[in-house]
RNA sequence: GGGUCGCUAGCUCAGCGGUAGAGCAUCCGGCUUUUAACCGGCUGGUCCUGAGUUCGAAUCUCAGGCGACCCA
């Protein structure tokens, strides 16, 4: 994929480190590559991995996101699934029964791409991808259970996702509908609001997506808008940002609608939503979105070819360009006039359009003194600006052509005037029910989930068109409708499927005549919607899933993967849960307890500022100093997302195969903590592959003097180097626990490894006595374990452990370990540290306080004065303040 | 414009009222199987700025600056 990795400047460590892997087996070196194989295939064996299903421990279930299986491996994904692990490997260490599964979003637009570019079929470059990935995959040494892998596109999955189709359609929450909706002229299928970006683009393809008007498939997200917001909430082990990207989606607002008379007709209405009932009175004129179902009723004959073609301009328009801040809004006037229902006042109907036909009611009222959109509009068609609400400054902003939008007090509002615009806005609509005229109304930004796509490899919507009985669910019973094979995929012509006229034929399944398959197939998004309940009941062929055995291991305690989902993946998984609760299914309400989101792995670049050209690390002579190797400018260095255009990639399995596993997944577990971007940098994985060796010179340093690790006695009294090593092992047990529990920081975990083995090499090996050293390897071995599988499990045999490491329990802190006879005890003087003063670790605060007056330092600084006051923190200070 | 997060050693990050720390890099020394590895050691900090609270602030509060992301 991403090339290799960047030589180093000398080369001499990549050389050292090759030689470790090649050389033949020197007794008593540390040499990654031979001895991972040894363990991996051991460990295979002895089925280390195998999920506890039965037993009566506490269930933990680790999940990673599951990978498109593109065919090779990248960064992202080792970090992503060497996060994961650690925390599988640490919990089932923690007495846990642990199920730790992988599995694969094999459907997709790359394989059909593939297909059509290469002429192999879309199943097989899928499968032998999944291969490929796995074996990769595996030599990362991850304690992953491959006897529940799931791949989407197989149809004993998706037979399955099916299957809770039809339950959706069911329970009235698939349904079809005419809509507008967003064409990636680039994939050529749909897409749903989710799957396109801030700036109108496809999150797969970056093609500026169109508008198209299609019958299509879509989920009743939006019936579940509140749960979804209000349920954030209890989702404590989320992150804020996360949980504050998917409230903003889904838009809560609350408001009012608000019914506009047309003039001379007491029968009909406009009905506008807003959130300001508070500044009805300053409404000057109403807008309707230009799909709007009333506009060809209410233009007025001499203003029909201006809404003509304004509709037709509008059309060509994303809704990003329409609403975004920055345009011009423009419009047109239909000719029609409206009755302001508080005032009585004539407003004319616009259309515009930064209205939208399919938020609120299609409709708004203009108040331009108090909406920055409607000023921006007023302005550019000479309407009225009135102010209504009155606040310090407010007159003057507006006059200055910014919309006042804060709180204030009602003005020119009739009998409303006074109050303030907070309670004005439960007044005026209040005021408005009783005349019949409004209504309170909550509406969502949220739009319904369309999930049709017009594309071949994805799952089919097992729907059968029938001329007499309409639109038929296959019955659950003939699940799957298998996606016909071995088709031709030209690229050419609209939806593959719908060319297949022996697939798509079928007999109606309610009355058997003659009857067409619905040809398009599901939005990936609803294979990865469910996929982890799956793997709690992976072989069920009578059901997707037991109730029992999703009880049993969801939700997910800890869920890892890109932030790029925080919408996306997560808000459609959310929702599927809610819904399959609801029709009885399963008994969670939120699939995912915790979720760690981890930051992007990138690569160093080297750019022409100029040409804005990239330049490969193999081009550039001179890290030090970069030049373009063609014009001799220098270079930006920048670190960025690795890609192959920017010649930035690190392939795992190039550094695998020159440092081990361990050390790559030691590497990216330290560099930066899990959900901050990490800046990959060769020097610094060869200076991580230095501390496993130097962790391996230890080991190797006392194998002689440990043959067991069961817990030997400890003597009575201990030497102080004894017992400063055994306060640094039982330090990194409460560290390194810590660092594993709520806030996970496998970086820092890392680092109080090396502060132990610091500690260790300080004392020097020849200071502790057996039992000492015994236990402090122990612990030491076993902290590693969940970071560095293979070195730990080596470790562990070659000082006579019993069984695997992994099966071992997690240390647990001597707190006694930790006490210290003595300590040493600041002195401050008016808060500035002025002395240290070694004192009995039991010293009393009276104790302390008289040792901290009879100091020299205390002499020094107050002359001989009594100290008006003193503060003291057994065990940390003590301050005189003169 | 609003929100969230961040700004600590050259780099990446800990510390979140009480002695400013880790790893890497730099530098120096030792060692040996000397284009190099290994071992040991030393450096290195207005804790973004300013004001406030406090006996005491990197840490809490406020204001500002810079950066990232999200929303508009």
């Amino acid at each position: 994929m991403c090339g290799t990795i960047a030589p180093l400047p000398g080369a001499g460590p990549l050389n050292a480190a090759n030689s470790t892997a090649t050389d033949s087996a020197q007794p008593g070196r540390y040499e990654p590559v031979e001895l991972e194989q040894r363990w991996q295939s051991h460990w295979k064996n002895e089925g280390l991995d195998a999920t506890d299903d039965s037993s009566d421990k506490p269930a933990f279930f680790a999940l990673s996101m599951f990978p498109y299986p593109s065919g090779s491996l990248h960064m992202g994904h080792v970090r992503n699934y060497v996060i994961t692990d650690v925390i599988a490997r640490v919990q089932r260490m923690r007495g846990n029964a642990v199920l730790h599964p992988m599995g694969w979003d094999a459907f997709g637009l790359p394989a059909e791409n593939a297909a059509i570019e290469r002429n192999v079929d879309p199943g097989e470059w899928t499968d032998r991808n999944i291969d490929q990935m796995r074996a990769q995959l595996d030599r990362l040494g991850l304690s992953i259970d491959w006897s529940r892998e799931q791949a989407t596109c197989h149809s004993d999955y998706y037979r399955w996702t099916q299957w809770l189709f039809l339950e959706l359609l069911d329970g009235g929450l698939a349904y079809r509908k005419n809509a507008t909706v967003n064409w990636d002229p680039v994939d050529q299928t749909v897409l749903a609001n989710e799957q396109v970006d801030a700036d109108g683009r496809s999150w797969r393809s970056g093609a500026l997506v169109e508008q198209r008007q299609l019958n299509q498939w879509f989920l009743r997200i939006t019936d579940y808008a509140e749960p979804l917001l209000n349920d954030l909430e209890t989702l404590h082990g989320w992150p804020e940002r996360v949980r504050t990207m998917q409230a903003n989606w889904i838009g809560r607002s609350e408001g009012a609608e608000i019914s506009f008379n047309l003039q001379g007709d007491e029968q009909h209405a406009i009905t506008v939503f807003t959130t300001r009932p508070d500044t009805l009175a300053g409404a000057s004129y109403v807008v309707l979105a230009p799909e709007h179902s009333l506009v060809d009723a209410l233009t007025t004959s001499d203003q029909q070819e201006a809404v003509q073609t304004f509709r037709k301009e509008v059309a060509r328009l994303s809704t990003i360009e329409r609403t975004s801040d920055d345009r011009p809004k423009r419009g047109v006037a239909i000719g029609a006039q409206v009755v302001n229902p508080l005032t009585g006042e004539l407003l004319p109907v616009w259309i515009a359009d930064y209205v939208l036909a399919d938020y609120g009611t299609g409709a708004v009222m203009g108040v331009p003194a108090h909406d920055q959109r409607d000023i921006a509009f007023a302005q550019s068609y000479g309407l009225p600006i009135r102010q209504v609400i009155d606040a310090e400054g407010a007159a003057e902003a507006i006059a200055a052509g910014k919309a006042w939008t804060e709180a204030g007090q009602l003005i020119n509002s009739g009998h409303f005037d006074g109050i303030t615009s907070t309670d004005a806005k439960a007044a005026i609509t209040n005021h408005g029910v009783k005349e019949n005229w409004a209504s309170s109304k909550v509406t969502y930004r949220l739009r319904d989930w369309l999930i049709s796509r017009q594309r071949y490899w994805g799952c089919p919507i097992p729907v059968v068109h029938c001329d007499d009985c309409g639109t038929v669910p296959v019955p659950q019973d003939q699940l799957p409708v298998e996606l016909p094979r071995g088709i031709d995929l030209s690229g050419k012509g609209g939806s593959p499927l719908s060319q297949q006229e022996d697939w798509v034929n079928v007999s109606c399944p309610r009355c058997g005549k003659p009857a067409r398959r619905e040809t398009d197939t599901m939005d990936t998004f609803m294979c990865s919607s469910w996929y982890f309940l799956r793997f709690a009941d992976p072989h069920n062929t009578e059901k997707p899933f037991s109730k029992e055995a999703v009880n049993r291991w969801l939700p997910v305690k800890q869920y890892v993967g890109g932030i790029e989902h925080a919408i996306l993946h997560l808000l459609y998984a959310r929702f599927f849960t809610k819904a399959l609760k609801d029709r009885g299914l399963i008994d969670v309400n939120e699939p995912f307890e915790r979720l760690l989101t981890q930051g992007m792995v990138q690569g160093i670049t080297y750019r022409n500022a100029t040409t804005g050209k990239y330049i490969a690390p193999s081009d550039v002579t001179d890290p030090e100093n970069p030049c373009d190797p063609k014009s001799g400018e220098t270079l930006e260095v920048l670190f960025e997302k690795m890609s192959k255009s920017k010649y930035n990639g690190v392939d795992p399995a190039a550094v695998i195969d020159r440092y081990g596993a361990d050390t790559a997944r030691m590497f990216i577990l330290f560099k930066a903590p899990p959900e901050k971007d990490l800046e990959w940098d060769d020097a610094d994985v060869e200076g991580q592959f230095r501390f496993l060796q130097r962790l391996w010179r230890l080991v190797e340093s006392s194998a002689s003097r440990i043959d067991t690790l069961e817990p030997l006695q400890c003597p009575e009294s201990l030497s102080e180097a004894e017992s400063t090593v055994r306060r640094a092992l039982h330090l990194a047990i409460e560290a390194v626990s810590e660092d594993l529990e709520d806030d996970i920081q496998l970086n820092t975990a890392i680092s109080e490894l090396m502060k132990l083995s610091n500690a260790i090499s300080s004392a020097g090996l020849e200071a502790l006595s057996t039992p000492v050293l015994q236990e402090t390897l122990s612990g030491l071995i076993r902290l590693l374990a969940p970071f560095a599988p293979h070195l730990a499990e080596e470790f562990w045999c070659k000082l006579g452990g019993k069984g695997s490491v992994h099966r071992q329990s997690w240390p647990v802190v001597d707190q006694a370990a930790l006490l210290q006879d003595s300590v040493e005890v600041v002195i401050q003087v008016k808060g500035k540290v002025r002395g240290k003063l070694k004192v009995p670790a039991s010293a009393s605060k009276d104790d302390l306080e008289k040792l901290a007056l009879a100091s020299e330092v205390a002499q020094k600084w107050l002359e001989g004065a009594a100290p008006r006051r003193v503060i003291v923190v057994p065990g940390k200070l003590v301050n005189l303040v003169p």
